[in-house]
DNA sequence: GTGTACTGTCTTGACATCGAGATACTTTGG
DNA sequence: CCAAAGTATCTCGATGTCAAGACAGTACAC
């Protein structure tokens, strides 16, 4: 449609990155297509990726694994008695019943939470932190919040703030 | 460290988002950590997990799962012939040899690509994008970018290229 | 009350991924 | 020309996930 605005120099220099390169290479291959939401899209799934990468370092330094950390921080951010049921852990990491059953076994077997019956419904479960599960999920989340601000470090108090809400801005549709 | 401008009415008029809860329950939990860079790490992550669903939807349309498309456009995007060697699929999608040997059994399969040995190396093989291949991945393509146009409805162009650029900051580090 | 629909959890089977190692071939250096 | 190191691909076993369905218990309407 307008292939005239494509190429122009409109941004100040900003060194190209991966996702520049990707883009390019569709402009040859498809002139034809607008593939302008890559410049946003794509580096959104990038960073994530990254980012899970440094989730997974931060939290090897901890003995978990990335999915133990989401259970332990649901039960935690919970308050106390830091108890859910498994329905509830389920929403809260977004996986499925068979997953949860699956996690909250291990998780058992490495002693960081505890199962018991719920005592007002009997086809429920309450699953809970353990002291230790409390203290190494706060060690790994610490050592998380590290890393996440070495990996903001690049951007001033104003761009955190203006990226954050732009990121509200296309997230909000998906919460309803 | 600094209790008071968390609650600060600093950002305009802005609905609250899944976020904003995640980081309300750490403060009340965790009052004496700093959980600032959830406001943007937190989001990155969540808007990844959606655009995985919106793809996974577009690819759906056609057939295709979504580790068919990765391998596919990789072809696609290296230009005619339409030809790359497993090793550099796998450093294009960034899995393992394994997994890619798996893939490509699968797409050939499937009727998407083919393989050959490679003629100037005999450990090598070369795998090409077949017609029907090609077709598949650029319709589907096509159905990403609309759905992509979609979810980016709310920002204008200005916000769009704010938001590219400080998503460019972020990843510069890590393309090196 | 009693039957029907619903809810909460667990079980099972299929599947894609990874990591480590095997195999075949090529390149390099003496 | 040969040996050693490097490269490209594939094989295999273990793992975590999901989807579908089984099972037990609850809630509501009649």
């Amino acid at each position: 449609m307008h292939d005239a605005d494509q190429p122009t120099p409109r941004r100040t220099t900003h060194s190209e990155d991966e996702v520049d390169r990707l883009i390019a290479s569709w402009n040859t291959e498809r002139p034809d297509l607008d593939v302008a939401p890559l410049h946003v899209l794509s580096r959104v799934s990038r960073l994530a990726r990254h980012l899970d990468r440094a989730r997974r370092a931060a939290f090897a330094e901890h003995n978990l694994e990335p999915w133990e950390f989401d259970v332990l921080t649901a039960l935690r951010r919970s308050g106390s008695p830091y108890e859910l049921s498994p329905g509830a852990l389920l929403r809260a990491t977004l996986v499925t019943s068979g997953t949860m059953t699956n996690r909250i076994d291990r998780l058992t077997a490495a002693g960081l939470v505890r199962r018991r019956p719920d005592p007002e419904d009997r086809r429920g479960v309450l699953v809970s932190l353990t002291e230790r599960g409390c203290r190494q999920v706060d060690a790994a989340f610490a050592d998380l919040l590290r890393r996440e601000r070495q990996i903001l470090a690049g951007l001033g108090p104003d761009d955190r703030e203006t990226l954050a809400n732009l990121l509200r801005t296309l997230l909000t549709p998906f919460d309803a």
